[in-house]
DNA sequence: CCGAAATAGGATGTCAATGTCCTGTTTTTG
DNA sequence: CAAAAACAGGACATTGACATCCTATTTCGG
């Protein structure tokens, strides 16, 4: 009965979606390319089983994930770990929307940004380019000890 | 009685009130140290002027500008334009928060970052790192012949 | 073919962010 | 001092993100 949100968000800039997403998606590029059934994954990565569904759901539309009923089925990543990045998965849970003209719609001036907007795409832009670089693949090798979602 | 969002998010990371803050700081430094009422900045930002009201609390609290009532009062920057940075003033209304320890709290080990979160507090630290290199300042004056907020 | 295992998906609930409105309080000017 | 100017702030409305639950529907194994 109680709906307040379970986890404390991570950062303002990251949809608790966008967290869960990248979650599961560790989880399974660990055990790829064995299916994974949902509620394991709930359980492991400790997220609300039933909207991690609907988020996996969301996956499988984007072509991230395949999900598979019946008996043995479960979920597993569409492409190697090696060929899906971070930034891949951000959006397609919550595109990263670039700035392209500016929001307040004066049609005085081109497409050109102001020199705020402009600031504030390259921040985004600097991010895009941080979640791009890595891959799935390049987050298991990784050489800290702790390993991904801090499981074991 | 239609409480649509006026304008759609510029980005998801922003939020709207972020956008507000941003606008009516840099709409203030074009002036400064001159103080404007709260209309009329609402009005050349295209910021409602009640919810601008609130978002101007804020920023007052967060001593980012002062507020002044009665007849010549308005709103003023608490510092020079050279003083403040685009990351003052986001982190006075949606503070970044950096990524400190995993959001699965396990205590099967330290402090530290799992391979995944410390990707995303990367991401995380070049916004903030982008956000703190300009000044309202610099921003005015920006070679880019689009003057700020996209006005003139 | 039957039953168990899994996902699919609709209905519904809660809360914080966004936004409005109205009345109070402070300050300045004449 | 009186009146107008401007912010202060409480009450309230709406929406989307987050979350749960329950009932299909599909699929595999024996």
């Amino acid at each position: 009965m109680d709906h307040r949100p379970l986890f404390r968000l991570v950062s303002f800039m990251f949809s608790q979606t966008v967290e869960y997403a990248l979650r599961a998606v560790v989880h399974l590029a660990m055990r790829s390319p064995a299916p994974q059934k949902t509620a394991k994954i709930a359980e492991a990565t400790q997220v609300p089983p039933a909207y991690l569904a609907k988020v996996l759901q969301g996956l499988k539309e984007k072509g991230i994930v395949k999900l598979q009923r019946g008996i043995g089925g479960g979920v597993s990543l569409a492409h190697g770990p090696d060929q899906l990045t971070i930034l891949d998965i951000v959006n397609a849970v919550d595109p990263i929307q670039r700035i392209k003209h500016c929001p307040l719609d004066l049609k005085t001036h081109g497409a050109r940004l102001c020199a705020l907007h402009f600031r504030m795409d390259q921040a985004l832009l600097s991010m895009e380019t941080a979640f791009r670089s890595t891959t799935l693949a390049e987050l298991l090798e990784d050489p800290n000890p702790s390993v991904p979602l801090c499981d074991h």
